[in-house]
DNA sequence: TCTATATCACCC
DNA sequence: AAACGGGTGATATAGA
């Protein structure tokens, strides 16, 4: 299908429901129109359930059109219907052909409508008609009939603003964007098992928690009013030990992380301070959005990014927070989760749409940081990553440098050197990696000319002449690390795997135990197959972290704090003798996580 | 009291 | 003017 009138009809669709945190939709009403034809079909609920499929053709001559369709995907699933073949996401092709600008009523429905002239339901009225959609059933017959005409609203709203858009559209990579939003509706719908026994104690005991950490620091000089740093006292503090700090251009002392680590390092002191205000960091676990059968779902603000990646609210979703609150992803009884995620995927990126070959060696050696040394002459040819770790750790600073477009001066803060060493790193790889140096340029020079840069897949970002040219550099390793994504949770929700979340540059995937290892390697023949597309060959690794029931999901960064915040919560609330968090929803009688302090017996798989 | 902005902390 | 890419969100402060 090339075009849109190579398809027998196309369908505009909406759904009414109501989807509380952490829940699955409830479907209240559903409205298609035929855009040629026009007609109409309106289904309540009742209606609705009693269907098996769609009440009209979904296959690939036939067109699915929404806005923001994971929603409306989400509802089909909800009813056990089969999923169309070929969907036309307006909200995704709003969002890549604005991109990069600012549009004056956001990227909803309502903003698409009125950036595009035309004129749209009052916004009042739709926030009525949501209220009303979310307080749930039973609805009067009136409200029924409300609720039917508010959808067709939004459908017709629908029908005007595909052929406004449809003069920008590039229909084949629109269906691609579309096939997404289908993944994407699976994995909104399977989310994340998490162990809510442990979540409930969390929350119930955070305030005490938080104020235990304070306590058990016994060098905090009473600078927390219970758990609020005061910075006046901080500033009298300071001054009585003589120490010089320094302030922000606004004449307040600089708080942030960074300072603390450097000052510390002058005024040891300082240390158990900044270890208080880091664990003490804002938190709040109530915005969790985790429902009765104790999986951690939220919308993943499908292209909510100008670089096409997702953006799920960091409060909602458990990737969001700090990496030791990943402890409360858990896999229920006899069943694993994995996480499965690209290793160097931006350089592997770089390496193959740069065609670099000192760059496409150095992913390919299996060590780009330890390569990257080597190629510069920095090591032997027989150093290893053991014999020479810190020289190692240098290159891959700078690597990472590279990829967000840092200056000598942010590197050599980082790598605590001097400007001077710093910049001689920056320059080692310039002249290792000339070729990407080059393709780097002409991406920026090509965004300032042309106003725009594209994806291989023609996701778009626009360039004003005040444009960032890091951003600009950056642009391709990131979209195009999207795309990737994107392509691989296609590839692996249409093949079955339970991928339960995307995370950038990584997939949450669940199984039973006894599958888990052959479902690792499926998601990672999607996840080669997905980069081999979008690179043209380069087949990109992933590494993979299996989690079995009863132990739970950790990131190394988090188990230290994770103990002891397990610590404080034993000693403020015992551990019950049996956590029962999953016979209460009925789901298995085997319990739950066994002990909030069962890490993980972690077991990684590598594909290089 | 509400809203806008600045700053900070966290994620990949 | 600064020079670290893409984000979300909490909190403090200033101004209407």
């Amino acid at each position: 299908m090339a075009a849109l009138h190579d398809f027998r009809a196309i369908r505009l669709l909406d759904f009414e429901y109501r989807q509380p945190d952490g829940g699955r939709p409830e479907p209240h009403c559903m409205v298609a129109r035929e855009f040629h034809t026009g007609r109409l079909l309106r289904l309540d609920a009742d209606e609705l359930r009693s269907l098996k499929a769609p009440p009209f053709p979904i296959d690939e001559e036939n067109l699915f059109v929404a806005y923001y369709a994971s929603a409306e995907l989400g509802c089909f699933l909800e009813l056990d219907w089969p999923m169309p073949a070929r969907v036309l996401d307006l909200c995704a092709e709003f969002k890549n052909s604005t991109s990069g600008l600012a549009v004056p009523s956001g990227r909803g429905l309502l903003g698409a409508l009125i950036y595009h002239g035309l004129d749209a339901l009052a916004a009042v009225e739709k926030e009525e008609m949501r209220a009303l959609a979310m307080r749930g059933g039973p609805f009067t017959l009136a409200e029924k009939a409300a609720l039917l005409d508010y959808c067709q609203s939004d459908v017709d709203a629908l029908a005007k603003l595909l052929p406004a858009m449809l003069p920008k559209i590039d229909l084949p990579r629109a269906l691609l964007r579309g096939r997404y939003m289908t993944a994407a509706a699976r994995m909104e719908r399977i989310g994340i098992p998490i162990d809510v026994g442990t979540l409930d104690r969390l929350r119930r005991k955070w305030s005490g928690i938080r104020c235990a950490l304070v306590d058990d620091v016994r060098c905090n000089y009473g600078l927390f009013d219970g758990i609020t740093f005061k910075v006046d006292r901080f500033e009298q503090f300071l001054a009585a030990n003589d120490i010089p700090w320094p302030y922000l251009p606004s004449g307040s002392p600089a708080l942030d992380d960074d300072t603390f680590r450097s000052m510390a390092k002058a005024f040891p002191l300082l240390w158990s301070i900044r270890e208080l205000r880091h664990a003490l960091s804002s938190l709040r676990l109530n915005d969790l959005a985790v429902g009765p059968d104790g999986r951690n779902r939220c919308m993943l603000s499908a292209f909510g990014s100008k670089t096409g990646r997702n953006q799920p609210s960091n409060a909602k979703f458990i990737f969001g927070p700090s990496v030791w609150l990943r402890g409360l992803i858990a896999p229920v009884a006899r069943r694993a989760v994995a996480y499965i995620d690209w290793g160097q995927q931006e350089f592997g990126i770089a390496a193959a749409l740069s065609s670099d070959p000192a760059m496409f060696a150095a992913y390919l050696s299996g060590d780009p940081y330890l390569a990257f040394a080597k190629q510069a002459g920095a090591i032997p040819e027989h150093a290893t990553k053991e014999s020479h770790g810190d020289i190692r750790e240098r290159f891959k600073q700078c690597i990472l440098a590279v990829q967000y477009g840092m200056g000598a001066e942010s590197l050599a803060l980082r790598l605590s050197c001097n400007v001077a060493d710093a910049r001689q790193l920056l320059e080692l790889h310039r002249r290792t990696y000339p070729v990407y140096w080059r393709w780097s340029q002409a991406a920026v020079d090509h965004a300032m000319l042309r106003g725009h840069l594209h994806t291989v897949f023609g996701w778009l970002v626009h360039a004003g002449p005040g444009a960032n040219p890091r951003s600009l550099a950056n642009f391709a390793m990131q979209a195009n690390g999207a795309e990737m994504m994107r392509l691989a949770a296609c590839l692996a929700t249409e093949r079955g795997i339970r991928v339960c979340a995307p995370v950038h540059d990584a997939f949450l995937i669940e199984a039973p135990i006894t599958q888990i290892d052959a479902e690792v390697a499926r998601m990672q023949a999607c996840m080669a197959e997905a980069s081999r597309i979008v690179l043209g060959g380069l087949e990109l690794r992933t590494d993979a972290k299996i989690v079995m029931h009863p132990d739970r999901y950790m990131d190394k960064r988090g188990v230290e704090m994770w103990g002891r915040v397990m610590g404080i919560l034993s000693r403020l609330e015992p551990v019950p003798m049996r956590d029962t968090h999953l016979s209460h929803h009925g789901i298995g009688t085997c319990g739950g996580v066994g002990h909030p302090l069962n890490l993980i017996s972690c077991k990684g798989i590598s594909n290089g």
